[in-house]
DNA sequence: CTCATATGTAAGCTCAGCTAACAGGTGTAA
DNA sequence: TTACACCTGTTAGCTGAGCTTACATATGAG
C-alpha cells in the first residue's frame, strides 16, 4: 500500500462528513473542531486531487461529481472502521450497555425503576445516554435503544414495552382534582409544549381542540414543561408513561387520555450484537411492564 | 458516526500495517516512519480496546484472534479509501500514466526507444517506476506494469510484449568475437550475477553447469553485473531483451541463449482502469516488438 | 559465544491540525 | 431596504499527537 499517494486521512475523515452533511458548520460540530478546519482540510484534498470536491449552493455546499464519487466510498470505509472498532469494545466483556432513549423516558420511566435492576445484576455496568436525536445504533455504537413510535425501524428487531398513547395532564390547581370536561373546552388554556409532532396535533385536533389558536409558550425538554404544569402555570401533552408517576401521586390530573393508541416504547436492538448482559437488561426491561 | 470511541486513524493505519506484514521493522519502512512509532501506535489501540491486539513470535509479531478480527476489516476498509483516491488521481486528465518495470528493462528496452514516443505524443505523460518489487497496480496506483514471467497474474488483463528467454553474454575480450562452446566450458568463468531465481538455476544445470561450483560474485543490480561484464571482468546471465543492444553494437557476445522459452515481458494492465493515454501507450508498446 | 536483527520503553522535538479573528456571502422577516 | 441569523473563506499563531533518538532487552543463526 503506497500512503504518500493517499492525502491525509484527518483531511478524508472531514471532507467525508462535511460531503454527508452538506456543511461546514455541521461536520464541524460532529467532529468537534471548528468550520475552518473542515474548510481547511476539503482545500487541501481539492489541491491534492487538482480537483473541485464541494461547491457552495446557497447556505449549504455539495459536493460535486467528483467529490460524491468520493465521498461515497469513504463514507463506506470509515463506516467499516467505525464497526470494526465497536466490535472490538464490544469483545471487551467489561464494557457497559449503552442505551440510547429520550431524556424524559430516562427521567420517568427509567430513573425511578433503575435501581431494581442495579440490585439484582450490580456486575453489569450501564451506561444510559438521554437524547433528543435520533441515534444510528450501528455507528454511534448502542447496545439498545428505547424508542417512542409505531415500530418501523428497518434492520432493527423491534419489541413492544409499553404502549403509551398521549396524555394532557395539568395540576389539579388550575383544574379541579375532579375535573370532568372534553378537549374542545381547554382551549382557553396556556400550554406548554415541547416539539409538538404532526401526530399530537392530528390527535388535539380530532378531539376538537385547533393548537394553532391557543397560548402556546414552546419548551426546549420535557422536563421543563412538566415542571412548570406542576407548579401550576400551565397543561402539556406528553406520553403516558411520562406522566404515570405524577398521576398516580396526585401531582398532576389526567384531562384527556389518547385510548387504543398503537404508539409506543419499544426496545431495539442490531440482529449483530447480542450478548448475556444485554439479554438480561433486555429480561429486566420485559418484568417492568408488567409492574405499572 | 461517533468519531469518539474510534481510536486514532494513525495508530489505526500503524496497526493494519504491522499485522498484514507480521512485523513493526516491516511496517516501519513502509510508512516511512520508525519502529518507535509503531510500536507506540500499537500499544495506545491495546490500552483503548483493553485487548492484546500482537503477540511477539520469534522476530515477528503476529495478530491474536482480536487482532487478526481487526485488522482484516482496516485493511479492507484502508484498501478501500487508497483505491478511492487512486480513481481521482486519475480523473486528473493531467495525470502522468505511471509505469512499472524492472530496473534492467526501463534502462535497455525502454529509455532507447522512449524518444519516439514522446516525439509521436508530446502531450501524454510518462512516470517510469523502476522497481525490483513486485507492485500491486491496484493499491499502488499503476496504469500498467510490464514484468518478466509466463503470464500468470490473476486479475490483471496479460499481453505479451516479447519473448525473452535467458541469455549468457560475455565481452569479446574474454571469450573471443566467434566463440563456439558449450554451457559446461564456462565453469572457470567468473559469474557475475544479479538475484538468480531457481528458475535460471535450472536452466543452466540442464544446460550443463552447476553454478554453485563455480566462482559467483552477487551484484544488487543487473546494470552493475553488466558493466562489470563489458569491461571484462566475467560473464552473466540476464533476459534476452536486456542484452540485445550491446550484442547488435559488439559490445557482447552471446555464448549460449535459451531457445523457444516462454518466459517473456508482458504488458499488464487492471481491467477497471482504462483512458486513452493508455491505450496509446499500449499501442506503441506493440509497434516497438515488431522493430527489434 | 558473537553478531545481526528484532521489539520495548521513555524523554524530548516538531509540524499537522487546530483555534481565534476577521471578512464576506446567503436567506428570511419586517 | 435593512437587520439579523447563519453560513463559508482566509490568515496567523498555538500546541499536542505523532514522531525521533537513545538506550535496553529478546531472538535466531552460525
Amino acid at each position: 500500500m503506497d500512503w504518500r499517494r493517499v492525502p491525509s486521512l484527518s483531511a478524508l475523515r472531514a471532507f467525508e462528513t462535511a460531503a454527508r452533511l452538506t456543511s461546514y458548520s455541521a461536520a464541524a460540530r460532529e467532529l468537534n473542531v471548528t468550520h475552518a478546519a473542515i474548510a481547511q482540510h476539503v482545500r487541501k484534498l481539492e489541491d491534492h486531487f487538482g480537483l473541485s470536491l464541494m461547491q457552495r449552493e446557497g447556505q449549504t455546499m455539495q459536493p460535486t461529481a467528483d467529490g460524491a464519487r468520493l465521498s461515497r466510498s469513504l463514507t463506506k470505509a470509515f463506516g467499516q472502521i467505525a464497526e470494526a472498532s465497536e466490535d472490538l469494545i464490544v469483545r471487551d466483556a467489561d464494557h457497559p450497555l449503552r442505551i440510547a432513549t429520550t431524556p424524559s423516558f430516562a427521567e420517568y420511566w427509567l430513573m425511578p425503576r433503575i435501581g431494581g435492576f442495579w440490585a439484582s445484576h450490580p456486575d453489569i455496568r450501564i451506561e444510559i445516554a438521554p437524547s433528543g436525536d435520533l441515534v444510528d445504533l450501528r455507528a454511534d455504537g448502542f447496545d439498545l435503544a428505547i424508542r417512542y413510535g409505531r415500530g418501523n425501524w428497518p434492520g432493527l428487531n423491534a419489541e413492544r414495552l409499553e404502549s403509551a398513547g398521549h396524555i394532557v395532564v395539568a395540576a389539579p390547581s388550575v383544574v379541579g382534582k375532579d375535573y370532568v370536561g372534553c378537549m374542545s373546552d381547554l382551549g382557553d388554556q396556556h400550554w406548554l409544549i415541547t416539539g409538538t409532532s404532526t401526530e399530537e396535533r392530528v390527535w388535539l385536533k380530532e378531539n376538537g381542540l385547533d393548537l394553532s389558536k391557543c397560548r402556546v409558550t414552546q419548551m426546549d425538554v420535557t422536563a421543563l414543561s412538566l415542571q412548570a404544569v406542576r407548579a401550576g402555570h400551565g397543561i402539556t401533552i406528553v406520553p403516558r408513561a411520562v406522566a404515570m408517576g405524577d398521576i398516580e401521586s396526585g401531582t398532576l390530573v389526567a384531562l384527556c387520555e389518547e385510548i387504543d393508541s398503537d404508539v409506543g416504547y419499544h426496545i431495539l436492538t442490531r440482529p449483530d450484537r447480542v450478548s448475556p448482559q444485554l439479554k438480561t437488561f433486555i429480561s429486566w426491561l420485559r418484568k417492568q411492564r408488567k409492574t405499572p
